[in-house]
DNA sequence: TATGAATGAGGATTCATTCAT
DNA sequence: AATGAATGAATCCTCATTCAT
């Protein structure tokens, strides 16, 4: 299904170990100079590998920015699952995984950004993957939407459910790469006003709206 | 202010024509391949100019992309410019430069990706500008949301304009950079929706919000 | 109909004389260490040019390796042709032909061998080309025997010419490739010895096998 | 004398056995794709070693070339001394002995290549003793010819021993270089026609030449 | 102004060999 | 005796930029 990357190395513990160490240090240095202008060999030095060695675990620099894509999306899905909350309405959960949500993006800044400015360099079999693993980020949210179009407290067209989830999931990433942008507004003005907002476009009530 | 780009052509006429060749071949170029994969060969050839010419109205590959990045956005100015509507309320004025901006946005797309995607390569200087010439797009938004407020046709508070102008950019944007999410929905529906939970954000009015 | 090695360089001139010097480094240095032991950084250094000039005028460490094959079947052919005799008697011709060829060979000894050696390393193509170009020269020996069994001074079926024709041909080679094993034969001896033995075979007149 | 190859495995069983793997695996590979472009590390997974066990049985990728032309040329030399015929006259069993040494090579054919076109790869103590050996299968037909002269069914110089041992051997090896330029020729026209010239050229009886 | 040949630093990747286990 | 992970030097090729003409 998901494409692999070959690994030279039988020992899975140790591939799972070391290309730790490699994903790392690339997501480091790739968030602060991008991933072309980072070489090979400062991956290995950063990753306390030699140059072969590194070779031994991915079969080639693209193959490393994969895994780090791969790594950020599933640390944020994990995040995001973790926290969904068991509250009766859909309304309710919606509003507590949007703000959740929110703040994984606010932790994962940097790994937000330099996904969204370095996917496009991967081969295009890693790139559907990688977009796949969005879709299933905004897919948590389509499902929360139509519970709480189910259970009545969203009043909002089946239909728009894509899109609002798509604004939901936007909305999150803005505040990675629209940083240098929104330098004035604190994370807690932002997340408040983007909630409120959110859960207005989705047709919730005005005490869910604005947090009971 | 904005950093120039020197050539040493002195006649400003050529320049003006020489570097349009340039931008021309490089919008294509980047858009297709990315800043880093096209070369400069490449973009000499396909501007219909040598090598070497290249470099005359140009100091380095980071001028074209810079100069690619000024040309995207004075037009994406300009046409937003052009449309703005001369209607009594600050509302529907909103409404309609929102709607217009969605049209550039569409009849744009590859060129707000390629900014997207590769404006972080841009040496720290010309960045600064080209978020600069990004937020004077922004300030259209700002001005017309504080002159619905100020005419009373719009009810929200002050505070919160910086961050609607940002929603409402990011939107039209989003229908670039997150096309491939959005391939079931269609223009029509996308800008419906779109302005309905924007303007509904900004406190208009129902009739407004659904365009009288 | 031979496959072309490109050149980003345009002016035909300086091709030629560029290659030449490429060449010429070349069979200087894969004579003395082999193809693969040859840098391309040696033979750039070698011909006077730089890393990167190297590249303008050849494709790749292959396309070297073809020029030089090339060169030397031209060279080999074209002393081969203008040494053709006008003699009457075709066997008479032939005589004269051969041994010219084993002057060539001996002459060209160094660059016969590294086409044994190193001609296996040529992508398909280029390898059919070359092994052409050796069919050229034994095609020169397959016209003097069919002249000669024409005109009867050579007695032999005529379905042996092409064997007869090879045999010619690497007994001009093995001068070449089997130095090692030669070193106590002159070329004087080896030039009469072989002579005589291909005529016989040929079923020339004894006068003609032993040069009137 | 000849060079040894050590081992640092002191079993000697163990080491022809593992050596018999090794060179198994190593002249099928470097006839498929030569040695240059053949890794240890196909050597080893073909042989059923791992990477560093080959090294227990080897001291370099030469020493791999080495037994490989080694095993060759033992494996000639022993079918063509096995072949040899107790004919009285020596004509005869020098007839004989190259009909066999052409099927031998006939069998061998890609065994001879590999060694034509690799064995200047080896360390020259190495290329020594190879040449050696091919040395030693030239020196059975010196004798025969030297038998034949002596009891006079051969009518030739003795000075010219070596070359025709030469051109024997050779003859034998070009069934196996040329063969694409021999594709049109059956192996047993070849056979015939060389034989015959070959015999003639040692002065043989025609009923000897033509096989009685 | 324009050309296009020349430069050469730089970078991803390979692979024979070693060595800890 | 065997394993297989690790090493790191070595290599081909690219390409932004310069400069003689």
């Amino acid at each position: 299904m998901s494409p692999n990357v070959p690994s030279s190395v039988k020992n899975p513990e140790k591939v799972r170990t070391r290309r730790a160490q490699i994903i790392d240090a690339a997501v480091a240095l790739f968030s602060q100079k991008g991933f072309h202008k980072t070489t090979t060999r400062e991956i290995a030095r950063a990753s306390g590998l030699s140059n072969g060695a590194v070779y031994e675990y991915v079969q080639s620099k693209e193959d490393i920015l994969y895994l780090v894509c791969k790594r950020i999306h599933k640390s944020v899905e994990e995040q995001l699952r973790l926290s969904l909350s068991e509250h009766a309405l859909g309304a309710v959960r919606l509003r507590h995984a949007i703000k959740s949500f929110l703040h994984v993006m606010d932790a994962m800044k940097d790994d937000i950004l330099l996904i969204y400015q370095e996917s496009k360099s991967l081969p295009s079999a890693f790139l559907k993957e990688v977009l796949h693993d969005e879709e299933n980020i905004t897919r948590v949210f389509e499902q929360l939407l139509m519970d709480g179009i189910e259970d009545g407290s969203l009043r909002t067209a089946r239909e728009g459910i894509p899109l609002l989830a798509h604004n939901i999931v936007v909305c999150g990433q803005m505040w990675a790469f629209r940083r240098w942008a929104l330098h004035d507004v604190t994370f807690e003005q932002f997340s408040e006003m983007q909630i409120r907002m959110l859960m207005q476009a989705c047709g919730a009530d005005p005490q869910v709206i604005h947090g009971e």
